[in-house]
DNA sequence: ACCCGTTCAGCATCCACATAATTAC
DNA sequence: GTGTAATTATGTGGATGCTGAACGG
């Protein structure tokens, strides 16, 4: 069937599950009469198309592994989870067993809908009291998703997150500790032991409050993990932080704390590649190891202020970008124009043809005017 | 199985750019 | 003869359009 199903099959695939239909970003939702997981963006517009769609039920994702149909939402947790990460996370302790989960319902209509009551949303679905903005808060789905971008952007790879999450985070309280790398919100001083570090992963994402993309590690906002962290077990705190950055996300557009890192995974501006990824090069299966070290955890920090200087870049940057094709130089335009083909591919020219070109060569550049060159 | 839409490799040639070599002082 | 700057020569990689194959839905 899809390419990372068939992968899932053999487990070999820790990514977040990407979108079926634009390949690029992380799914968010699963429809289940398309049977499809697709991203926010393409389930607004997939299933915006007509009332039959739009009645297709789907399912958020889940927030930990993000690659299965979300089953249950703990509600102390707010976090939607696919049975088997429930079950996982649920069975750490006996704290998390406490937890109340109730059902998942299915969801219909338009989850990004223009209208700001259309709180179709995981929370609603979920029966949360946490502002639930996710896509729709400011009516804005360009807007949102602009955010989402410039998140992803701005993150150091988004797609480690993902697979990290993927890999037992907070579920089997092994600790990865290449998240760190990830986690370039993170300050040195908020470095903990390993199951402090499995909270700590749930800061970036609630740090994307101030302007909804730059992960803003405000005070409060640290005051508030500390607290947390004093008040809760590890996966847990992990989990009500989630549920408590709601409150610092701006205008509440981002609830999806989890997911939101690993969204438009494959969408990864250039300048992050070569900007980040030197830093923050994905070890290969097996070798996180040797990313583990402390050295290595925080590699780079980037302040707040240096985070709003690259939303801004992005931002910048996304205003004059062009999709279209830019001929870069119109002689050589001109020239592969004239270029004789076999089958649309360029093709030698003839003796003759190149003793024709011999002969006006004078020519050509005294204004035969084939071959304009700026 | 078939259709439709999308993506991408492949081709030859030219040119911008970097580097090496040469020349002038 | 030596050192430095300027000029020239050489090599290399990228860009260019069109077509068909491959692929997914």
């Amino acid at each position: 069937m899809l390419k990372e199903e068939i992968s899932d099959a053999g487990g070999g695939n820790d990514w977040a599950r990407v979108c079926d239909t634009c390949r690029s970003a992380a799914c968010t939702v699963y429809c289940r009469a398309d049977s499809a997981y697709l991203c926010a963006g393409c389930d607004a517009r997939v299933h915006a198309a007509n009332r039959v769609a739009s009645r297709h039920e789907r399912v958020w994702v889940c927030e930990v592994c993000e690659r299965a149909p979300a089953a249950l939402l703990c509600k102390a947790d707010a976090a939607s989870l696919c049975t088997t990460c429930d079950a996982e996370i649920h069975s750490a302790n006996q704290l998390a067993r406490r937890h109340q989960r109730v059902p998942i319902l299915p969801i219909s209509g338009c989850l990004y809908g223009p209208l700001p009551t259309d709180h179709g949303c995981r929370k609603m679905a979920s029966a949360t009291e946490t502002e639930d903005g996710f896509m729709c808060t400011n009516g804005d789905e360009t807007i949102a998703e602009d955010e989402d971008e410039a998140a992803s952007w701005l993150l150091l790879n988004p797609g480690k997150n993902s697979t990290n999450q993927n890999n037992g985070f907070m579920l089997a309280g092994e600790v990865d500790d290449y998240l760190d790398l990830v986690e370039y919100n993170s300050s040195v001083e908020n470095q903990f032991t390993d199951q402090h570090q499995q909270q700590h992963y749930g800061v970036p994402h609630k740090s994307y409050g101030g302007d909804s993309v730059v992960p803003v590690q405000s005070g409060e906002a640290k005051d508030h993990f500390q607290q947390q962290q004093q008040q809760h077990q590890n996966f847990q705190y992990g989990l009500d932080y989630d549920a408590s950055k709601a409150a610092y996300s701006y205008n509440g557009s981002i609830t999806r704390t989890v997911s939101l890192s690993s969204v438009d995974v494959g969408i990864v501006p250039e300048s992050t590649m070569s900007d980040i990824s030197i830093s923050h090069t994905r070890p290969p299966k097996g070798t996180i190891d040797l990313f583990s070290g402390p050295p290595t955890q925080m590699p780079t920090q980037l302040a707040p202020m240096e985070r709003e200087a690259r939303v801004l870049r992005y931002r910048e940057k996304k205003k004059t970008r062009k999709f279209e094709k830019t001929i870069r130089y119109a002689s050589r335009k001109a020239y592969a124009e004239m270029r004789p083909r076999i089958k649309g591919r360029f093709a030698k020219r003839t003796d003759a043809e190149v003793e024709v070109d011999q002969m006006f060569s004078t020519t050509v550049i005294t204004g035969y005017g084939i071959v304009p060159s700026f």
